[in-house]
RNA sequence: GUGAUUGUAGCUCAGCUGGUUAGAGCGCUGGUUUGUGGCACCAGAGGUCGCCGGUUCGAAUCCGGUCUUUCACCCCA
């Protein structure tokens, strides 16, 4: 007999985690709902091309690739063989599992497009795969919540993702986080301010990890990449700069971008994007300009959003940004977007860390009818579909045993109540209906346990 | 992909420098209580010490490999 496990980086979900899960789960859908998006599924695994290059060298490396049925090794020559994997792998495996939602939604998009009525504004929940090493906050298998609007350049939509991170974070109880805004233009003109235009790729990664690492190791990088010790120095204003104020964060920045028309630019829609959140009523609270955040620059070209929660050891919990073609590495081009993603099983992590669930148990019946023999059993039979009607989650004990036995079994799965029926309730036409909590006990009619319950 | 780290009963973990029949707590089963759970007491079941190989008279303990866990880096939700 071998012992069962799991594959590296994956779950199973019992009951309450499942409880939990559910709860997060109807609170992103409710809100992406309430904001006019709807809901769309892709299949687990979509064809190798659809997903290799996508994602850049590192992610094609974290493709799950699916290996073909049958013998796949029937393309495979003796010379495939000894070139290695990269001229093997097209040949023996032609699908493979998503890496993420927004290429699918591309895919999806693109192959559409004639039904598709634009602005065309989708959610999508479902998990996705990553061969990545697991470790604190990473899975291998994880749900993305992927809220995105194509087909619309208006900065409505940047300020609407942020009222939804504020309805949403609010409805699950995690008070202390900020929304890390920036725009990819900004980034672009610091590049040109500092005489290294076209360079914010490798400036973004470097500069993104100021915090991390500090300000000497992010130069040594930036020199390293290629920057001069001009560009280096002309940077320091922006190292020194701490943007804890928004606006005063604006302000040196165009002082800062005052030569870049794009900078300009990136500053502007940022301002507008702002507006917009306040003539919608919404609120700046948990909003923060980081102006050397950079995420995804595969394909961000405006907004960039990333959220993280305080207090707690775990990555972002949301991000996203507008990308200005999405489409076109499917033949569509000029198809803008802009959208976000919630990573439920980080918000999980989050919220449990910080003890933010509620202790009872939601998923867990009302009532557990108990017996003592036959006679009792088929009593309570009769009686269960008449408590289930009323919307009651109930259950019958299934076996003839002892009631103490019964009892046990209700409250180790939580039960709250136990309508025991015997001889005397039987005659009665009543239940003993046991509060588990106070240990109460009370002879009830079915209405009024029905009363009792509802 | 790089560097660490973990693995002993269902769970959480003891087991010192290698030495008889590998322990505890919790949980589980039964009983004290044949119409009443939680509490208490009593009894019991349960382990190829992750796996493979090596060193040794002798390995849970030392060595190598492998898988697994966790963590950091890279990157990311």
């Amino acid at each position: 007999m071998q012992k069962p496990s799991l594959p590296k980086g994956t779950r199973d979900f019992g009951p309450i985690q499942m409880a939990r899960r559910n709860f997060i789960l109807d609170t992103i859908k409710e809100t992406f709902q309430i904001f006019g998006y709807q809901q769309l599924e892709t299949p687990a695994m979509e064809n190798l091309s659809t997903l290799t290059g996508k994602y850049g060298d590192e992610g094609d490396q974290l493709l799950f690739k699916i290996l073909n049925s049958g013998d796949f090794l029937k393309n495979v020559s003796e010379e495939d063989f000894k070139n290695g994997a990269a001229t093997t792998l097209p040949k023996v495996s032609e699908k493979g599992l998503r890496y993420d939602l927004t290429v699918p939604f591309a895919r999806y998009v693109v192959m559409n497009r004639h039904e598709l009525t634009f602005p065309f504004k989708r959610f999508q929940i479902q998990p996705v795969w990553r061969a990545d090493r697991p470790q604190k906050g990473r899975y291998r298998e994880f749900y993305q919540c992927d809220a995105d609007v194509v087909g619309t350049d208006s900065l409505l939509c940047e300020a609407e993702i942020i009222l939804m991170i504020h309805k949403v974070f609010s409805k699950l109880g995690i008070q202390d986080y900020s929304i890390k805004v920036n725009n990819r233009k900004i980034l672009t003109g610091i590049a040109e301010a500092i005489g290294e235009a076209g360079k914010e790729g490798p400036l973004c990664v470097a500069i993104d990890k100021l915090d991390k690492i500090g300000k000497e190791k992010v130069e040594e990088e930036l020199r390293q990449r290629g920057f001069g010790e001009e560009a280096i120095t002309k940077l320091q204003p922006l190292f020194d700069a701490n943007p804890e104020d928004f606006d005063a964060g604006l302000e040196f920045l165009k002082g800062f971008l005052a030569e870049s028309e794009t900078g300009k630019q990136g500053i502007a829609e940022l301002e507008e994007t702002l507006n917009i959140l306040a003539s919608l009523g919404g609120t700046r609270d948990h909003v923060a300009f980081d102006f050397l955040l950079a995420r995804g620059l595969s394909y961000y070209t405006g907004a960039i959003f990333e959220v993280k929660a305080h207090g707690v050891k775990i990555g972002s919990v949301s991000g996203g940004g507008r990308y200005d073609d999405l489409t076109g590495v499917f033949g569509m081009p000029g198809v803008s977007g802009v959208g976000f993603s919630f990573g439920v099983d980080r918000l999980y992590d989050v919220m449990e860390e910080l003890g933010l669930f509620p202790e009872d148990n939601l998923s867990a019946p009302v009532l557990l009818l108990a017996h003592f023999d036959q006679k009792g059993f088929d009593y309570a039979a009769s009686l269960l579909s008449q408590v289930r009607a009323k919307g009651i989650r109930a259950e019958l004990y299934p076996d003839l045993t002892k009631l103490k036995k019964q009892l046990d079994y209700a409250s180790k799965k939580g039960i709250p109540f136990v309508g025991i029926c015997g001889d005397k309730e039987i005659e009665s036409k009543t239940v003993a209906l046991k509060d588990l909590t106070t240990g109460e006990q009370s002879s009830v009619t079915l209405e009024e346990m029905l009363e009792k319950l509802y």
